[in-house]
DNA sequence: CTTGACCTTGACACGGGTGTCAAGGTTGGA
DNA sequence: TCCAACCTTGACACCCGTGTCAAGGTCAAG
């Protein structure tokens, strides 16, 4: 498919898509007329890309990340494998594993606020008029 | 404490400090010469700030958690919270739920692709020598 | 009093992800 | 044939979080 169609089917605009691919995080050929061509998978690539971005990573780890995302049964690739590649992978696992903890931990804490003021609210409820000030007078 | 003190005991710059500031992420009082003045409270709170950012947040959004994350046993504050806050904060938390979702996700796929090629390289280690083209030639 | 370390505000620059526009090539249908 | 819709590359501009520099104020130690 050409890439307007990639990029209303992933509800990308094309300009995210040349950057993606620009980028290094998807992989196109060329129509004899020089148009990009791309595959199925690269549509699923794109929604993994979007995903992950609007998850706060960068396109470079992104990049990092790519050969793990293998999509359904695509086979593993051992050839290329260095021991840094080994490593650079395990520091992003752990960076990501460390973001997880953060994300938790807040958004935790704003489920424990959300929960207080709702004890409060019903609390409030309970009780019809203890002396609240609405900032209207009392007639 | 003034900014200098406050940045070197958080790890960060100057500048960050000030543009936090600036964001409305933390407030500071004024010395008589027009320093600013931080308490201990600042500090914590740079801190947070810094792990919502390295966690891929925008200072917009920890500026809408913000009230969320109170310090030790710091009262909370009931009065100025309106229905629109309330319903700002469960969205930011369910933001943060999908962020979490998809990252833990991820960091899933990548140790799965990380235990495979540890299988893969044991299994190597136990079948000797199986035709193993190294690029050196074998004398 | 001078020096040096600290503070102030203001500005310019950069990289990352995106929008938008220009100037031009290709193609299918009226 | 010509138009409209699609594609190409290239550029400029935005926002965000930082770095860095300039020009100047404050203060303590020598």
């Amino acid at each position: 498919m050409r890439i307007g169609e990639l990029a209303a089917r992933a509800g990308v605009s094309t300009r995210q898509v040349r950057f993606y691919e620009a980028s290094g995080l998807i992989t196109s050929t060329r129509l004899p007329n020089n148009y990009r061509d791309y595959d199925e998978v690269a549509l699923g690539r794109v929604e993994q890309i979007r995903e992950l971005l609007a998850a706060g990573l960068s396109t470079q780890v992104i990049r990092a990340l790519l050969p793990c995302l293998r999509s359904p049964r695509a086979p593993i690739v051992f050839e290329g494998v260095t021991p840094e590649t080994v490593a650079a992978l395990e520091r992003e696992r752990d960076r990501l594993s460390e973001r997880i903890d953060v994300l938790t931990r807040n958004r935790d804490a704003v489920a424990a606020y959300l929960a207080e003021l709702r004890r409060h609210a019903d609390r409030s409820a309970a009780t019809p008029a203890p002396a609240r000030r609405t900032g209207r007078a009392v007639p």
